[in-house]
DNA sequence: TCGAGAACGTTAACCGGTAAATGATCTGAT
DNA sequence: ATCAGATCATTTACCGGTTAACGTTCTCGA
């Protein structure tokens, strides 16, 4: 397998379970804290709209918003305009869980990246953002 | 969400699509690649040392090596003297998919690094490489 | 020799993700 | 005013992955 795609797809597999480590050490499993965020971002936006946010599919979405709801962390609500529509609004306990959250995944970014030096972390984020923008032009 | 976090579960989910879809072209789905290329390294070894080898568990090797047979890409035979350890071999068309597919791997990481300099792609390497070692150093 | 414990692969239940099918509701042209 | 088509969320069926439970087969000490 060819270097560059071996050692991100390792690096990826690691990542997410030191992600999910930290995540669930706050009763949250991976994924679901995606979701929270965008909420956190913006409340009661619908299953389409965060899935757009999230780049993730509408279906991902109802999915982990049923869970988060069973765990009492968000509500649906139906949108009073348009019956189609649902609206996912946070309760006081999914709010509650922000600053937890963000201070574990800073303290993860900063362990992975403390030993690299500040040009090689600059130099890291570019180069991903070039093959992010390569990915994101199509084939 | 941390910058480099962010940027690399996008990267991630970009590269996964893009691996996906050029492993489909010739039948497989993402995984059952990483399955067969730890036997076209090595024949005949159990589903355990096969999932030790790609960093998977046990079940999820059996699972993929199910449905590998179905295709016709492998044969689970037993090992002669015990009779506990089953043992995957791969068959003729099994084979046949290692040179199609290496390219196509090869094709993709030429195509995300394409952008990069030769400076650039050592330095992501080597990046990648030390946040790996920090993570497999453990918390 | 034989039986307890170890070492296997498999199965079951779950999770996050996808695509495709379903069903309800809205919209706009007629 | 109506109805065909668009637009939603949800359900279903699948996939790869995990952990835990299960059943079979070896191994090795008493």
């Amino acid at each position: 397998m060819p270097e560059f795609l071996e050692l991100h797809s390792k690096t990826s597999k690691l990542l997410r379970a030191a992600a999910d480590a930290a995540v669930q050490r706050h009763g949250l499993r991976l994924g679901q804290d995606h979701l929270l965020a965008a909420l956190w971002a913006e409340d009661g936006r619908t299953p389409g709209e965060i899935a757009a946010s999230v780049n993730v599919t509408t279906p991902a979405v109802t999915k982990l918003a049923t869970r988060l709801a069973e765990a009492g962390w968000l509500e649906r609500r139906p949108d009073p305009r348009d019956n189609r529509l649902v609206r996912l609004w946070l309760t006081p306990a999914g709010r509650a869980l922000q600053k937890p959250i963000e201070t574990e995944r800073q303290t993860l970014e900063d362990r992975v990246t403390a030993t690299l030096t500040k040009t090689e972390r600059a130099q890291l984020l570019k180069a991903l953002t070039k093959i992010n923008q390569v990915l994101l032009d199509g084939p």
